[in-house]
RNA sequence: GGGGUCGUGGUGGAAUCGGCAGACACGAUCGCCUUAAAAGCGAUUGCCCGAAAGGCGUGUGGGUUCAAGUCCCACCGACCCCA
């Protein structure tokens, strides 16, 4: 009998589902595991990258389970989003149809992976029964002040008809379609991100990967310094916020955002043309440009002066672009002599720059500065705080700063302050495809939520979308009519909420995704929560965690865990902080690349224009030598091809070939009509797409070898936290290494009696290395390490079972221990094997193998004998060896007799024999 | 410009507290088997020299240490995030 994925793996994947052998159920008897990995999009077809992040994650969570958690891993679709309306607009399917056969075609290809999900917990972000609660959680935070609606300066996509969170917009383009986003003021609906800046600063209660808290902290950006108010020479407070008090006798100028209110107040008439040309130029840059210091900088003298405050100075204001309107005040004192940006302003546009910090002993000259200078230093220039150390720390640290604060603060003209890069979340998306925002406009102009009663307001489903992708929302009279609380008129809000709004608290809708008298039932959450593991892509190290942390906590301040908290209490949990943070590990695993692969080979002839030939004959033909002689047209390798332009290596010069319509076109290795669409170019690693032609489809390799096998190879190939490019051929490593174990297995003990003892003993003690081994890197989320050891442990029992000395009792040990270490990885197959060893259903409610230290360790060892440092000589010792012993033994070595030729030792040391390492003498000649 | 991560054989990668660098696997070479190929099995596989002994090796250059892939400093390069 030989292995076949196909029998054994639906065969098993159907008994667990019959036997329910994952249906997590609350067991307060049990300790508790709440695995969590990241939900799709239901793009349509599950991708290698999801198998790279599940599967692992499952091999963890099955691991935690025979470790004796009661564990829960669920799945579930985060449903809403653009490219389902966008398949509305472009192909004529409604979204929730086109989404509902995604999920349905994907819930497929993620059993075909053999996880534990418990299916009966699966949760659908745009099924009404969920995003009834989302809503719910939108009218909490709008009671509570945590949601509010106000004006701001949006990145409006023109082709989509809607606004970005400043996330989406990368480069000054949508980062989804590539399309040029512009600047505009709109009202819409915010989130008081702010209100948890602070705490959100905490991960004292993480275990968190290092780079995703920096980012987090770089993301929030807080910064220490001053309010100081300026007064324009109208009469006018012009507040600005600084981080540098202390170069306050520094400020020459003053630059505010182009839109901020006071410019048309204090522009000259003679400069307003100027003023007007400059602002509206300013809308159609993005904030990434804007702000960039290497880009040449632009400004617009107003007309208009402000008065220094600390020295009376009358100093001219500007507008200039990097100054943004929605970051501190809007407005900034520009001390080019201490910073990098005013300082480019000032030598362009000839203002005046005085130095006011220098190192002691320097000098430095405003007028022949090569550059700014933000190093250390003491005050100067500062009237009575010359000679104050100004040591470069942030705030209050900073003696400079400090002590102009406190003495701004004592003439009332500045005030201690501390700023945030992050703003508020702006949730309003002008789409159809949302969860709607459960508000109405009363004909009074006011505003009020829908009553709880009448949650969820449902997207209307017949609905008939604008090709120019309008929402139709705004447009449908059914929905956009609605009755107050006093039974008038009025008009129901058409904005729906971001995605991400969804996907901040599905952890908890996983629960207890049927329960309809709260966002989850509290005796689930008081068992499973918090989250123990969450894993998934870093690229979520910012946007998606930071929502999830806000809103747990904005939950937690509502008190949406209280009935919750009492029941854990009544179980005896300590409760203190546990719904302060959603998820208390982090992993991010890496991404798989496509592989790198060589172009073909062609010969192509035709007609020369130039340089460039007309090719209406191409052929694909094997390696780089045949070359025919006299030949009259181009060949070599494809490194790159656009449609039908292609770019021929020829003997290291590049050449430019057009394949004209009609060419014939020959590739041996593809039957039939051969087009130019099917020549493969070189190509580089990089991420996976379909227009790269470089995606691999697991349902593919599934096909081929079995989802163990895809499994196994994706946890072996790569450092899971790294990822890499895809390599097709080490598939084959995995698949030997499963065959092995079957065939092992299905021969059965070689011999039924007792065996060697010697041998035994030492196979017992290979077993017991691998179990530890094994755990250790299930514990580190270092899946290949597992699999290495698996694989020794194979070829250790490969080379016993060959002696026939191995007894039938050992024998039978070592291969159920080898399945039960297996079965995390490759489930179905150690499920099969399980079987066939007579052994009762099913290995997955097994406990894991216990490991003994006393029965892993070896009697004896190599002593490692070194010379300074270096290892010269193994010598085989007990491995209970004593230091003195051990020395003696060392210094009778024929190497150490060598080196020493008669001579003393300078120095002998010891190193005692740690876990996994042998003992170790070294002498110091 | 700032912050971060990371540089290890032909390749993917291992190395738990500073303690034998290269585990495990792919690939390659040679051999066995075969009419042949595939598969399988066996051997070799960091570099140099060699009979042995040895020398050199974790991006580069320094440093700390009995001992450095691992710690410290400077530099080079790649990638990511932010500006």
């Amino acid at each position: 009998m030989t292995y076949d994925p196909k029998q054994i793996e639906s065969k098993w994947q159907q008994k667990w589902e019959e036997t329910q052998l994952y249906r997590s159920v609350v067991d307060w008897s049990k300790p508790k595991h709440y695995a969590l990995t990241m939900l799709p999009y239901p793009s349509g077809d599950l991708h290698i990258g999801h198998w790279f992040a599940m599967t692992p994650s499952d091999a963890r969570a099955r691991y935690m389970r025979m470790k004796g958690y009661n564990v829960l891993f669920p799945m579930g679709f985060d449903a809403f989003g653009l490219p389902a309306e966008n398949a509305a607009v472009q192909r004529n399917i409604h979204p929730y149809k086109w989404t509902i056969s995604n999920i349905q075609r994907m819930r497929g290809q993620l059993r075909s992976m053999g996880a534990m999900f418990d299916w009966q917990r699966e949760a659908v972000s745009c099924d009404p029964s969920y995003y009834k609660w989302t809503e719910w959680f939108f009218k909490r935070f709008y009671e509570a002040g945590l949601a509010y609606r106000g004006e701001a300066m949006v990145n409006w996509s023109p082709t989509l008809q809607t606004v970005l969170a400043n996330e989406q917009v990368i480069d000054g383009k949508d980062e989804r379609t590539g399309q040029p986003v512009i600047q505009k003021m709109m009202t819409q609906w915010f989130f008081r991100y702010t209100r948890y800046t602070d705490e959100m600063l905490n991960f004292d209660k993480l275990d968190w990967p290092e780079p995703v808290k920096i980012m987090q902290t770089n993301w929030i950006g807080r910064s220490e310094g001053a309010h100081v108010t300026f007064k324009t020479e109208s009469g006018d407070d012009l507040l600005i916020y600084t981080t540098r008090p202390d170069t306050l006798w520094g400020a020459t100028f003053m630059v505010l955002a182009p839109e901020h209110g006071l410019v048309s107040k204090i522009t000259t008439p003679d400069q307003r043309d100027a003023v007007k040309a400059y602002q509206d130029q300013a809308a159609r840059s993005t904030e990434i440009e804007r702000v960039s210091e290497d880009r040449e900088k632009t400004g617009v003298f107003t007309g208009g002066y402000a008065i220094n405050p600390v020295n009376g100075a009358r100093i001219p204001i500007w507008i200039a672009d990097y100054v943004m309107v929605t970051y501190g005040t809007g407005a900034i004192m520009a001390v080019p002599a201490h910073d990098v940006r005013d300082f480019a302003f000032a030598r362009k546009f000839g203002l005046k720059i005085v130095p006011v910090i220098q190192p002691q002993g320097e000098s430095f000259n405003g007028d022949t500065m090569p550059e700014a200078y933000v190093g250390d230093g003491v005050m100067v220039n500062s009237d009575q705080f010359n000679g104050t150390p100004s040591n470069g720390m942030k705030g209050r640290k900073n003696p400079a700063i400090d002590a102009v604060i406190t003495w701004l603060e004592g003439k009332g003209i500045g005030k201690e302050a501390v700023n945030y890069r992050l703003r508020d979340w702006l949730i309003s998306r002008q789409r159809y495809w949302g969860c709607p925002i459960p508000m109405i406009h009363r004909a009074d102009g006011t505003l009020e939520p829908e009553a709880d009663v009448n949650l969820p307001v449902v997207l209307p489903e017949n609905v008939d979308f604008d090709p120019s992708g309008r929402s139709p929302l705004t447009y449908y009279d059914p929905f956009l009519q609605a009755v107050d609380s006093d039974g008038k008129p009025a008009r129901r809000e058409t904005d729906t909420m971001d995605t991400f709004m969804c996907s901040s608290w599905y952890q908890y809708r996983y629960l207890s995704p049927n329960y309809s008298q709260a966002p989850f039932d509290p005796e689930e959450a008081a068992y499973w929560l918090p989250v123990d593991v969450y894993t998934g892509g870093a690229e979520h190290a910012t946007m998606h965690l930071l929502y999830t942390r806000w809103f747990t906590k904005a939950m937690r301040d509502l008190g949406v865990f209280d009935d919750a908290e009492a029941i854990m209490r009544q179980h005896g949990r300590d409760v203190n902080g546990v719904f302060d943070e959603p998820m208390l590990l982090l992993r991010n695993q890496g991404q798989v690349l496509g592989a790198e692969r060589p172009g073909d080979y062609i010969i192509a002839t035709g007609k020369f224009v130039g340089e460039k030939l007309f090719a209406n004959h191409v052929e694909v033909v094997g390696g780089s030598n045949d070359v025919p002689k006299g030949f009259d047209g181009v060949c070599g390798e494809i490194v790159k091809r656009t449609e039908n332009i292609i770019t021929v290596d020829m003997a290291g010069v590049k050449r430019t070939v057009e394949v004209v319509d009609g060419a014939k076109v020959i590739i041996p290795a593809i039957e039939g009509e051969n087009t130019v669409n099917q020549l493969k170019h070189h190509l580089e690693i990089q991420r996976m797409s379909k227009s790269k032609g470089n995606v691999v489809n697991p349902d593919e390799l599934v096909n081929a070898y079995g989802a163990d096998s895809v499994r196994a190879y994706l946890m072996f190939a790569f450092d899971w936290e790294k990822g890499g490019p895809w390599d097709p051929n080490g598939m084959k490593g995995v698949v030997n290494w499963i065959n092995d174990v079957w065939d092992m297995v299905l021969a059965g003990a070689p011999i039924s009696g007792e065996g060697d003892s010697a041998l035994n003993r030492d196979i017992e003690r290979k077993v017991h290395q691998a179990i530890d081994k094994v755990a250790y890197s299930f514990e580190r989320f270092s899946f290949n390490t597992a699999i290495a050891a698996l694989m020794i442990l194979r070829n250790t029992l490969r080379e016993a079972i060959k002696t026939k000395q191995i007894g039938k009792a050992t024998w039978d040990f070592a291969m159920k221990t080898n399945l039960l270490l297996m079965a995390p990885i490759t489930p179905h197959v150690a499920e099969e094997l399980w079987e066939k060893l007579g052994q009762p259903y099913s290995v997955h409610n097994q406990l894991f193998p216990a490991y003994d230290p006393e029965i892993a360790a070896e009697d004896e060892v190599d002593l490692v004998v070194m010379i300074n440092g270096k290892p010269r000589e193994n010598i085989k010792v007990s491995a209970e060896i004593g230091e003195q012993e051990a020395i003696d033994t060392a210094l009778a070595s024929a190497s150490v007799q060598r080196a020493l030729n008669g001579a003393q030792p300078k120095k002998v040391l010891f190193i005692a024999s740690r876990k996994g390492q042998e003992p170790k003498v070294n002498i110091v000649i």
